[in-house]
DNA sequence: CTGAAAGCGCTAACAA
DNA sequence: TTGTTAGCGCTTTCAG
């Protein structure tokens, strides 16, 4: 019926197909589509049309073979679901719009194993560059990431040593200036709720870092809670009650993300406890997501698309000048009081 | 200090590097790597150690291009800020975990251009596969996918025309029945509140179906209000003053999805409204986030995860059996009356 | 079980 | 401004 001609349908096109049907070299084309060196406007518009009408797309495994260059930037996170990852990438995207790299995405699940293999795998495609979370790795990945020769940021976190570049915040430090924050304001019997964290390295340190700024005012932690899996919201009323139940006299909880910290919010305003008279709450995060609550809880902000955004800038800027050099910026996060601690 | 040339820096190894390192010929370390073909027990061992010991990467580029064959499915999805997309996207994950595909995930923003632009890049990898979200597509994009020669899966949509195979759930219908549901539950002045929707087709479907619904009992809605960007839930709590405001005797709200329909639950019982009685609240989705709120919003599941799942296990089929044909997977989404609806 | 030759589709480098 | 030549690093195919 439509003039194909069998194989029309199975083979994709080449260069050499359009660089037939244009009458023009292959090299010709390839400047062409690339936009690459001078070429006559007359011989471009036929390479165009040709390349157009014949729906060509080029093949980027044998360019990149060719020219050596790959425009992928491969960006591994733990995780989709935590709310937090998808802004770091949105800032990644952005930054990266205007560069002509592409991220990759990998998702390791808090798993250190799969964060290998996930970064074997992308390495094996030669990116221009990688952004990992955290800066906690198996050795193998380490090493992986020290002889890639392209440049490595690694973010989210700066508590530690770092393999190149890095972006994020200190989790320990977040944690002490909230312990202090509620150590000033008058809570003394406080209980820590978070996440199971075997693997949460930065969960860890912001608990760490509590535990010593509690310890400046001779203060131990009251309890902690633990929880893995399920909706957070609902995990947090949960832990909530439990805590409350074991501990009537504690007068601050922490939770190491503000998930759980609203669904202790909703819990707490369900069962008519004055907050944050009776009962201070503070959260980690800083998520667009408390606005719409009853009342904002005091939170934060952990500067995640600035994290994304400065992440790509130096990918990009490495992948212009050529060089790679080990770039540390720390972001300082800034604490949001909201409605849930009260005033010293 | 640790005897590196200066050339082992910045040169990344090649399969003649491990050759030489263990006197096996390429093609023999090529076997061992890939666990292909019979190699003595001997051979392996000598090439594993030669490779582990050198830290070498295989290059998939030209892995790729000699083979014809790239591992990679490309995922395209709208957004990953709405919390929709990355249940799916992990649904896709598990079910490719182990068919030794990798996604690869591009992101759109709700724009057809944008999407073109996406999968023009991502069809210059020669992925094995494709896996869109939604069914309209710009022409060229539409020829590109009809092109490619691949199996491609549209997904969380199936009102429509359809490329290939496609794997979802007919909003219209689910906008019908809920319009079904709330009319025999005996509500009668009913108000729209969604995303604003030029490029929302699922939302605009699912409004249309509502409609329909609502005309099979000769109703039709009183107020749409519509909003774009900022928090969701924050936009539900103002949507929803604005139109109670407006239109007092309304006794029904359908909210677009489920996080302003959260916002809008909270401003009714901040501001005392009898819900179900007096008001009657439902969403769009499913999400669990729901679960820890004060009261359970009525919703439609809308399958995502395994819309995920599904799409994947087509793609990683065809990928096996190397055959490509249309496959039409419609899943029902179950409506969760929760709390919001009052018995008929 | 192992190796040699050819080439995947494109681009760098040079020549015309 | 355009074309020619020689690979990029691997795998396919075929020969030993």
């Amino acid at each position: 019926m439509s003039g194909n001609t069998p194989n029309d349908q199975r083979r994709t096109l080449t260069l050499r197909d359009v660089s037939e049907a244009s009458g023009v070299s292959e090299m010709t084309v390839s400047r062409v589509l690339r936009n690459r060196g001078d070429v006559s406007d007359a011989t471009r518009e036929r390479v165009l049309e040709a390349a157009k009408r014949l729906g060509y797309v080029p093949n980027k495994i044998a360019g990149a073979l060719a020219s050596q260059r790959v425009n992928l930037v491969a960006v591994i996170i733990p995780s989709l679901s935590n709310l937090v990852f998808p802004e770091v990438l949105s800032g990644i995207s952005e930054e990266l719009e205007e560069s002509g790299l592409q991220p990759v995405f990998g998702v390791t699940n808090y798993s250190a194993e799969r964060e290998e293999m996930v970064l074997y795998e992308m390495l094996s495609w030669r990116p221009s560059g990688v952004i990992i979370a955290g800066l906690e790795h198996t050795p193998a990945a380490r090493a992986m990431l020290e002889n890639a020769g392209i440049p490595i940021v690694e973010i989210m976190d700066v508590d530690g040593p770092v393999v190149d570049s890095v972006v994020g915040i200190s989790h320990k430090r977040a944690g002490l200036e909230m312990a202090r924050t509620i150590v000033r304001a008058g809570y003394r019997k406080i209980a820590f709720l978070g996440t199971k964290m075997p693997d949460d390295h930065r969960a860890r340190k912001r608990l760490e870092g509590f535990e010593a700024g509690l310890a400046e005012a001779g203060i131990e932690l009251v309890d902690r809670e633990f929880y893995s899996g399920g909706s957070a919201l609902l995990k947090g009323r949960e832990m909530t009650e439990a805590v409350l139940s074991r501990n009537p006299e504690v007068d601050f909880l922490y939770y190491s993300n503000d998930m759980i910290g609203a669904g202790g919010l909703l819990y707490c305003l369900d069962h008519g406890i004055d907050v944050p008279g009776r009962l201070g709450l503070a959260g980690f995060n800083g998520v667009d997501l408390l606005d719409g609550l009853p009342r904002r809880l005091a939170t934060m902000d952990a500067c995640r698309r600035e994290i994304g955004r400065r992440a790509a800038a130096i990918i990009a800027g490495h992948s212009e000048s050529g060089v790679i050099g080990g770039e540390r910026v720390e972001l300082t996060p800034v604490l949001q009081p909201g409605d849930t601690i009260r005033q010293a």
